[in-house]
DNA sequence: TTTATTTGGTTTATAAAATAAACTACTTTA
DNA sequence: TAAAGTAGTTTATTTTATAAACCAAATAAA
């Protein structure tokens, strides 16, 4: 009846920021932070484990002189955000 | 954009133990324990940290000599599991 | 009958996670 | 040139989740 629910996007940030990647073709560090309202430090980790699962790609570049962050969602970040929201399904679905 | 998730929700055992008793009258501790697959300590934990949110009511008898813990949701605890789901809406609805 | 084993839990200890605070490196503005 | 801002990372602390150990009573087995 429960599904196990992936730890790795069940983190209010982590799945902020992937709901967020699921949907647009990339989005740099800034425009995260501002979006999720996330500390620069948190959001540095959480994408860093994200990374590391392979559920997101990041690509650090330089703007002008500035540092650039770009993240985007992998494959595997996909189908891994779809199932999570399947198996959430059999949590909050009205019985 | 995205809403804050309600911490005390946003963990898969306490979510699981919500998802059934908002569905039904109440539940016994055996029967969550079964239900969910959790070890017993960890429900015991959990259990008593929706209490103390105000979330379920707890009510400890006998049935003959065997002790039985009976668990239901309150008032509270059905508005709080609704407005979670809401929220989880923001982060997992196609956009 | 006394010794396992099972039931229905609680308590305590450990591991993992989230978060905040401090820091780095560089740039821009006053 | 000193102060403040940008774009992050690293480290330390707190909080959580989980597992392991334990307890008390009941039941089953030797």
């Amino acid at each position: 009846m429960f599904q196990a629910l992936d730890p790795l996007l069940h983190s209010e940030l982590r799945l902020a920021v992937m709901s967020i990647l699921v949907g647009v073709e990339q989005a740099d560090f800034v425009f995260l932070r501002t979006e999720t309202n996330a500390t620069a430090g948190n959001l540095s980790v959480q994408l860093d484990k994200l990374q590391k699962a392979g559920y997101i790609a990041i690509e650090k570049t330089f703007k002008g002189k500035m540092p650039r962050t770009v993240c985007r969602i992998t494959p595997a970040g996909i189908a891994a955000f779809e199932a999570y929201v399947e198996a959430l399904k059999g949590y909050i679905d009205a019985r």
